[in-house]
DNA sequence: CCGGAGGTATTTTTT
DNA sequence: ATACCTCCGG
């Protein structure tokens, strides 16, 4: 198939030429292309080039079952491939075309999870092994706190959630845990024994449980590829490597991609150093800076800089901010779209009134004819949006929110997950304890008998001499799991343990009724999978990012409106993009101004924020803002000053305005009548 | 031993 | 606002 196709120069018509010699490079070299470093800035075509340059591999003859292609998300991979589809249907049937598509690609974490099933058994794992997402790690981790006795100390020890960032930033970083202590968390640096100890019974832990967390994944994977035969094999069942967003990787993904293509052979990085936001999970930006060095002849080095996506009103705004940084970025962006309005500083007097203009500017856009989907709202911290996410149900505006708290955190879709994952693996302490949790007169003594009972299997929990109290409700609860271990049946399994737990949900919480109609949107998603074992891991490595996410339909063809973490809008875009609070405190965040690093984050944040527009961008100013999460419940708040990262030099490249509008004074108070000197009375009270 | 009440500390962003 | 911890009455 591929032989004829190489001649005929498919589908390249739409790309300029820097993207066209990304696409086209190596093509030809018998030996596989030299490694190939893309700088691609935002809007510069990026996933584009990525998705022709898949199609023309496979075109030109390249095996798909034998290329990876690594992603930041899921998302990420599945629009990739759809346009890989699109592409190569141009040249093949649909059929040849579905069959075309990459075999490996997700996130690293997945493509991890993945071959560490394939080789669980040479490697020493369980192939049933289970996966802990972040709340599940975190619980384990508390109960290791326990039981080594750090909870009892005088000095407050650390949370659970912080242990287990420690933990994560130490071996994402593949660096010393002083060294982490003393950079990220000088307040925990007192308790570096104690947390090398507790770490060290997570890691048991862990091992006892055949459970692997987001960490191991990575961990094992790059351990993995140390053990020389296995690595070899491995490595030899890949002839390209794609790896998307290299700027938020960090050191152990650069270890895998470095091991899977030794020599650099077949290996395209895209990324831009500008767009680098993800230091908080160790990603590097040495990474993508000195990857060409890491190989001899150094890796060749394209740089996409012209933007299709924004004004040049937005462009040249955002090319300000981000010119201000004292690091050098490798690329400056430019486009032909001329003119269009400059983006705008809303000032605006309280948080509510933030929440007000945006949905008055939303609907009046509808009005003109915009869908809801073409609009987006922006912002630092997944709380920000509180007020307007009220304002919006208020006035009836649909919308759906990406980043923050997930779907799957809430505590009776993870009860759901704990029964599944408990009857796949009994040693899975955690999840056992969870569902145990769930039933009446069951609590925390007993949950733990019960999750020592199962230790051999769960079909002996039919024996279990259950506390006269919970018997009742224990009968069911016992033949359910003996039944799942048995056997599996996809999706009756998930049915089956749904209609179990909506009474126990029904009893338990106040507000059940958006809590059932999450298990019967929990129902559908797992129909959509083929398989018990998939279903877990999948869902857990990529959960949906919104309640309505294309794994479950409800919203599909409803116009909504689109809120999302900065974070979370990461390679998207839209016609137009509001970003609430550029204000100091708020971005940068006021828990990131303790390093030049962090700031510097910051302002790249901003800079990502503000490239999301294609046509229309406004910062939106509260003057006033509460502060949350603080003590006491009084009215404490903050005058909140324009970001640091828009000085006054910048004003120029946005137009202003004030909302609610001044309102006029009456005229009749402003010249007339005796003058008093307020001020000099309010000085004289404290002579 | 369970579960509810009341008190207290609380670092954002995500695979 | 919340989650987590401790205390106390069944």
């Amino acid at each position: 198939m591929a032989a004829t196709a190489i001649r005929e120069r498919p589908v390249l018509g739409e790309l300029n030429d820097a993207q066209r010699a990304a696409v086209e490079h190596g093509l030809g070299e018998p030996s596989g292309p030299a490694p190939l470093l893309v700088v691609a800035g935002a809007g510069a075509g990026k996933t584009n080039m990525l998705a022709h340059r898949v199609a023309r591999l496979i075109l030109a003859g390249a095996d798909p079952t034998r290329i990876m292609l690594a992603t930041f998300s899921r998302r990420a991979a599945a629009e990739l491939n759809a346009r890989v589809r699109r592409l190569l249907a141009k040249k093949l049937s649909d059929g040849a075309a579905e069959a075309a598509i990459p075999a490996y690609s997700g996130t690293f974490h997945s493509i991890g999870a993945r071959l560490l099933r394939d080789y669980a058994e040479r490697v020493g794992l369980e192939p049933g092994f289970t996966i802990h997402d972040r709340e599940d790690s975190a619980d384990l981790i508390n109960l290791v706190r326990h039981e080594l006795g750090l909870s009892e100390s005088k000095e407050r020890f650390p949370t659970k959630g912080t242990c287990l960032a420690i933990y994560s930033r130490a071996v994402n970083a593949k660096a010393e845990l002083a060294e982490i202590l003393g950079r990220h968390f000088p307040w925990c640096a007192a308790h570096e024994k104690a947390l090398r100890s507790l770490f060290a019974g997570y890691v048991e832990a862990k091992q006892r449980q055949s459970v692997l967390d987001y960490d191991d994944l990575l961990l094992y994977f790059a351990q993995m590829m140390r053990i020389e035969p296995i690595a070899a094999e491995i490595a030899g069942r890949f002839d390209h490597l794609l790896v998307d967003e290299y700027q938020d990787t960090n050191r152990l993904q650069h270890e895998i991609v470095l091991a899977l293509r030794p020599k650099g052979r077949g290996l395209t990085v895209v990324g831009d150093d500008a767009q680098a936001i993800y230091s908080f999970r160790a990603a590097t930006i040495r990474n993508i800076l000195d990857f060409s060095n890491e190989f001899d002849p150094p890796a060749r080095i394209v740089a996409l800089e012209q933007n299709y996506r924004s004004t040049k009103a937005i462009l040249d705004a955002s090319n300000a901010v981000i010119a201000l940084s004292p690091q050098r970025f490798a690329k400056e962006l430019w486009t032909d779209r001329g003119g269009g309005a400059r983006p705008v500083l809303a000032t605006v007097g309280e948080e509510i009134d933030q929440a007000r203009f945006v949905a008055m500017r939303v609907l009046a856009a509808r009005e003109a004819g915009a869908s809801l989907k073409s609009q987006a709202v922006l912002f630092r911290t997944s709380h920000h949006s509180a007020a307007l996410e009220l304002e919006l149900t208020r006035r009836n505006i649909p919308f759906v929110k990406y980043g923050g708290l997930k779907f799957l955190d809430a505590a009776h879709v993870k009860d759901a997950l704990a029964m599944l994952r408990f009857a796949q693996n009994p040693r899975d302490r955690i999840a056992g304890f969870r569902v145990a949790l769930t039933l009446p007169g069951i609590g925390p003594a007993s949950a733990e008998r019960i999750v020592a009972a199962a230790q051999g299997g769960v079909a002996s929990l039919a024996e279990w001499p259950a506390p006269a109290r919970a018997a009742a409700d224990f009968r069911p609860f016992a033949e359910i799991l003996r039944d799942l271990a048995a056997a599996s049946e996809w999706p009756a399994d998930l049915n089956r343990v749904v209609d179990w737990l909506r009474p126990h949900v029904e009893r338990r919480f106040d507000d059940f009724s958006a809590r059932l109609a999450d298990l019967d949107a929990l129902e559908r998603i797992g129909a959509s999978y083929p398989s018990r074992e998939r279903f877990l891991s999948e869902l857990t490595l990529d959960p949906p990012d919104a309640t309505s996410d294309e794994a479950g339909p409800p919203h599909r063809d409803e116009d909504y409106l689109i809120l999302s973490t900065i974070h979370s809008a990461k390679g998207q875009e839209w016609r137009s993009v509001f970003i609430l609070n550029a204000v100091d405190g708020c971005i940068p965040s006021e828990l990131a101004t303790g390093s030049r690093d962090e700031i510097e984050e910051e302002r790249r944040l901003l800079y990502v924020a503000m490239t999301r527009a294609r046509d229309e961008l406004t910062l939106i100013l509260p003057q006033r803002f509460y502060v949350h999460n603080q003590p006491r419940n009084g009215d404490k708040h903050v005058y909140a000053s324009r970001t640091r990262f828009i000085p006054p030099k910048l004003l120029g490249y946005f137009d202003h305005l004030s909302w609610p509008p001044p309102k006029s004074e009456p005229i009749s108070a402003r010249a007339e009548g005796p003058r008093v000197d307020l001020a000099e009375k309010m000085r004289a009270m404290w002579r």
